[in-house]
DNA sequence: GCCGACAATGTAACCGGTTTCAGGTAACCG
DNA sequence: CGGTTACCTGAAACCGGTTACATTGTCGGC
């Protein structure tokens, strides 16, 4: 393994000269930067990433929290894999690697530091939070040590940390004008767990969008999810139980929405003439059920590189606090409206 | 930030005191040991990671290719978040870390090195390769860059890398016999790329099974696909135009299966009356769609926590030759046979 | 009472880079 | 021709750990 000292021998200069060629290349004369950095593909050196970063306190690596829920062993994302495609695309296009950070499921103590250990053990320069869904302290514990932090689906700012988000009210908006341009005037929810950010915003928005068009809602006609599968059901039993059933649902994740429509069709109604359904997410099922769930898509992509994009911004930037970025969302019309 | 020389001042013994009680708590008393401990906590020092990996050599850390094939904006694997989920778990349980590798979206050079450089930049104990579907030559440098490494779904081995897979030959088998019992005679196959590991163990598999049950396998009832939904229905259509047209296709990949079913529905088939499928892998869609389908499921954490246990066994085991693991798969039985 | 073994700790070199500071050379200017 | 200045390079301290080797002290055996 070549080191910086063989390849200053070999070239002879001293590694401090090396080291520039690496660094800050314009100070080294034209003559000696192509002599070395020709010797160096030849003897196959590579700057050593772990005396680099002792050195510099800079990785070019951060964090990513995703904690597999260990409460909910099934627990997923809607759409995990693209925007990690997404991320780890944008962040690689500035240099910067993806480390995935133990969880619950690491040994050793868990005093609610345990992300905070990690990013100074490795000297991370930030950090990237898919939701779990609730506020995990070990989260908050690592935006208050003033870690560059940029959260999906998660609201925290502060001066080092911002988060990225759909636009869930405008998304649910979107539902609900769409079912009331389709004629239905009693429509239900089924929400997400309320105390997540998307959970509580898609209500918010489906309410306001409601009240916009001059609807009322009905007793019982919000029910609150979990956003998966079973619980889709659950709820949309419950709704089908009301003296007065809804004609439409917006249902605030396709996962549960999937469900709401087995139990809709268990019920023995037909989708979408005795009842309409609305999802969001827009997950690739959607697309494969019959008939085609209608639904308010998100910018899958777009957390990724937007993620990237703020946590750049964060450690290059300057010093002013970063903007959360709220992605649009668009409807999606199938066969279940 | 505190230091060990720090924390060895403060406790009055020296660094290497402190050092060993990090690594070696044995040979150091117990009655110091528990002083330096109890101080560390107090002062909150943690050992800096690189500082380790610079002297040691070892950075508890893993790489992850997963290459997210350029050529295929729309690449995805059936089930990596399973797999993700139970890797890392596994390795974090053995105190390693995953760190996500760039593929071709790396700036730099592409000479085919990018993963040997990445490997050797940050001082990896090993690699996780996630099959790509593709021999990428990148990939092969890693293995004979004497990398411990282990892969999924593709079939490398030497001295230092190993693989994980299902036993698709055998759930092949599995498939055909389940439609043989059906009273199928005619059955064809939608196979996946062939240049894949997965997509010609299968068809091995199928051909297999169709000759020990004493049945002809018919020209033109052998279609190559290539894994996605689009592929699978023009493969469909293929098998459908047949003069002597299968009752039974053995399709070796859910997604395609998906496309296949709706072949055959535009074709006015009725599934499972005029013709049946299974497919392979057990994607959370299969079970969603109507009428359900029938498939050979893998082990999906299992790949995650195999390839785990490989990776370790190869770094603190012996010089053995680590042995390929074979998962086994299971037929689920639905609507679709 | 001396010696060897052993247990506990310290000293200092080393891992492979970065960076501050200083030195040398050549060009330029008055 | 002396003095700046700009440009390029080198010497050496430093980042924060690990570890081979040396040292000290204790104790048991003879």
């Amino acid at each position: 393994m070549a080191t910086i000292r063989e390849l200053a021998r070999r070239s002879g200069v001293s590694v401090a000269t090396v080291s520039r060629v690496f660094n800050t290349p314009e100070v080294v004369s034209q003559h000696t930067r192509q002599r070395i950095l020709d010797l160096a593909a030849e003897i196959g050196y590579l700057p050593n990433g772990s005396a680099r970063t002792l050195a510099t306190k800079k990785s070019n690596m951060v964090g990513l929290v995703w904690d597999t829920d260990h409460r909910r062993p099934g627990w997923r994302h809607p759409f995990l894999q693209e925007i990690l495609v997404a991320l780890k695309t944008a962040l690689s296009a500035h240099g910067l690697n993806l480390l995935m950070l133990a969880g619950h499921d690491a040994a050793g103590p868990d005093d609610g530091q345990r992300y905070v250990r990690a990013v100074r053990q490795h000297n991370l320069d930030g950090a990237v939070i898919i939701d779990n869904g609730t506020r995990d302290p070990a989260v908050l514990a690592l935006v208050e040590a003033q870690v560059p932090c940029v959260a999906l689906d998660l609201r925290v700012d502060g001066p080092t940390s911002t988060y990225i988000t759909s636009d869930n009210a405008g998304g649910a908006a979107l539902a609900v004008r769409h079912l009331v341009e389709r004629g239905h005037r009693r429509i239900a929810t089924i929400t997400g767990p309320l105390r997540t950010w998307p959970g509580a915003e898609r209500l918010v928005g489906f309410r306001a969008a409601l009240a916009g068009a001059g609807l009322q809602l009905a007793d019982g006609h919000v029910v609150e999810g979990d956003f998966y599968l079973d619980g889709g059901h659950a709820a949309m039993d419950r709704l089908l139980a009301l003296d007065d059933r809804p004609t439409a649902v917006f249902v605030a994740g396709d996962e549960m929405a999937v469900g709401a429509m087995r139990a809709a069709q268990a019920a023995g109604l037909r989708i979408p003439d005795d009842i309409a359904i609305v999802g969001f997410d827009d997950i690739e099922v959607a697309a494969l059920i019959p008939p085609g769930l209608s639904t308010v898509a998100q910018n899958k992509p777009g957390f990724g590189t937007a993620a990237a994009e703020a946590l750049v911004a964060m450690l290059h930037g300057g010093d002013d606090p970063p903007k959360p970025t709220v992605l649009p969302t668009t409807l999606v019309v199938r066969g279940t409206t």
